[in-house]
DNA sequence: CTGTTAGCGCATTCAG
DNA sequence: CTGAATGCGCTAACAG
């Protein structure tokens, strides 16, 4: 078997030559067939073939500026709350020709500015970010840049560009606001600390009234935080009536926890977590959550972007999706 | 407030002309500032700030044939599996200066394919596989890049390249004798229908010594799914005492459905999962399940590329992780 | 429909 | 230590 020697790769000069027609014809045979005769276009797919030819899509970024990858920063790829909305965003950017340049911020605002910069080192015909961009430098830096940016999974009047997202205020106020129907007076949180899920500790206040017992861990919140903080909890309020959390992961944490102290959820205690994860429905009791629509999220970024990178101005470049309480088992009225 | 205009970004050009110096003088000031003098790297630093240039990568790229980018290519990102894998690769690789660019295959040939050319495409210095390449044009288009190609959460002899992971056959074989040490004659499989899942499946088989009853479900599986392959397998075989299934979430499924047809587990109904999952060891009963280290895959795969990137050889360019029974309540033997 | 001429922004030769 | 010239691979703009 004779292996190939990994010689330099075929460039679109050796295609043309190949095919007997210049290089621009080549050029074009690939990128704008409609512009070349059936008889061109024929021998330059033959030469294609023959060299084995994978165009250079950097060269051609370079004279067209356009990159054909979008930036997209995540706190982190962990956090099971963006999958469906990074999942979106990856292929509705692939139906399209465009690649996502993955970053992670990490929670930490220098982070989240050094990697802004470092995507726009890449010059990225668009840029995603999961939440708002924190630093006016960094918002001044995109505007310079003249790429459209899609922030997201927060609300703001006054993004850096376009955003789809949701008021976390309101998600909290709207808790609240379902809390004191159920006639509830003694209730607590167990939150993340990160941006987001502290304006929904914010707007549960807010609506409230008056603050309310709270355990705060770091980002991202997970189930073993989730005990720990019940355990928080109880140590600061042992006669909580229901618990906000910050996220489902959070409150399956709560509620292995209450049940290992032998508490009833939702009789002793009842439960409402945020995001609605796919086990939320199916543990017992069933938990009560705040439904967003993350794949909406990354497919309207994603049209947003697309439709901005050809040319066109789209006509509501802030897309408040809002959010929806499912009222499950975990808040079933308790006596 | 007079708003910059969003006039062509700063190059280097125009930092040389600001801090008096030649391009290239300007050039090395930013990447071999120790062949600069102390003042004129100065004189640049000071250009850079005031044009509020930011390189661009691509050009630069096109040139040191180096984009510092490295393709990463998963069947899809929603698959909590490799979570943990390509948050510990885009850490690793962006501490190095490397930002990857996502891909998703989604559990199809033809299209992880397509994605290895269009990846090709931008001359990344390296690429990661969450698998082995399938088809074998793939391979030797890959071979002919000439680049760095780490394969992962598999086990081959022959990868293309290097590969970080571990033997599914073998997993499979653990487990059908995990099974057989316990004295079980009656088990099932629950299981995805992907290549990986598939081979587990073999391995259980091969060990086992005979087929076994099995309800397989479309990739990626979750929870829900998990649920209905417990209703076909209990359709096909009523008195199965033991399952195992092919990852964490179905697991939870299949118990959660277990207990909703009153059926005790592990008294009446064994179950073995497959990730470790955050909530494996939390549920009641907590998971027995198979731990693999997802971080560390992404962390070698990281390095194996870097160290490629930078010229060197790996001494051990092919590695098996390993993986790991984890036993617990949920089968716990049975009377 | 096709070709020629110029770069895109930077880094790699080589010389000073 | 610094600089001038050259070209990475490709495409926009203009000719034919």
């Amino acid at each position: 078997m004779k292996t190939t020697a990994p010689k330099k790769a075929a460039t679109l000069h050796d295609v043309a030559r190949e095919a007997g027609v210049s290089l621009i014809t080549a050029s074009r045979a690939l990128s704008k067939p409609e512009l070349v005769s059936e008889k061109t276009l024929e021998r330059v797919k033959l030469a294609v073939d023959a060299t084995g030819y994978l165009p250079n899509l950097l060269a051609g970024g370079l004279k067209s500026r356009k990159s054909q990858m979008i930036a997209g920063i995540l706190p982190a790829v962990s956090v099971a709350q963006f999958l469906p909305t990074l999942q979106a965003l990856t292929d509705t950017l692939a139906q399209a020709g465009y690649q996502l340049i993955l970053g992670q911020s990490g929670y930490n605002q220098a982070r989240e500015d050094a990697l802004i910069n470092t995507m726009i080192s890449r010059r990225p015909d668009g840029l995603f970010m999961a939440g708002l961009v924190g630093s006016a430098s960094a918002r001044e830096r995109l505007v310079q840049a003249g790429i459209p940016v899609v922030e997201s999974w927060d609300y703001s009047d006054r993004p850096v560009d376009m955003l789809v997202g949701f008021s976390h205020l309101k998600v909290g106020g709207a808790i609240a606001g379902y809390f004191l129907s159920k006639g509830w007076k003694r209730v607590g949180m167990a939150s993340a600390d990160d941006h987001r899920a502290r304006q929904r500790c914010e707007g549960f206040v807010a609506t409230w009234g008056r603050e309310v017992p709270t355990a705060f861990v770091p980002a991202p919140s997970g189930l073993a935080l989730g005990r720990q903080a019940l355990s928080q909890l109880l140590a600061q309020a042992p006669d909580l009536q229901a618990i906000y959390c910050s996220s489902d992961q959070m409150a399956q944490g709560v509620m292995i926890e209450a049940q290992a102290r032998g508490l009833r959820v939702p009789q002793d205690l009842a439960l409402c977590g945020f995001g609605n994860a796919e086990f939320s429905a199916h543990v017992e009791p069933a938990l009560t959550t705040v439904s967003v629509d993350g794949r909406l999220i990354g497919e309207l970024s994603a049209r947003l972007i697309l439709e901005r990178c050809a040319g066109h101005t789209p006509q509501q470049p802030i897309v408040d999706i809002g959010f929806q309480i499912l009222e499950r088992a975990s808040t079933a009225q308790n006596p």
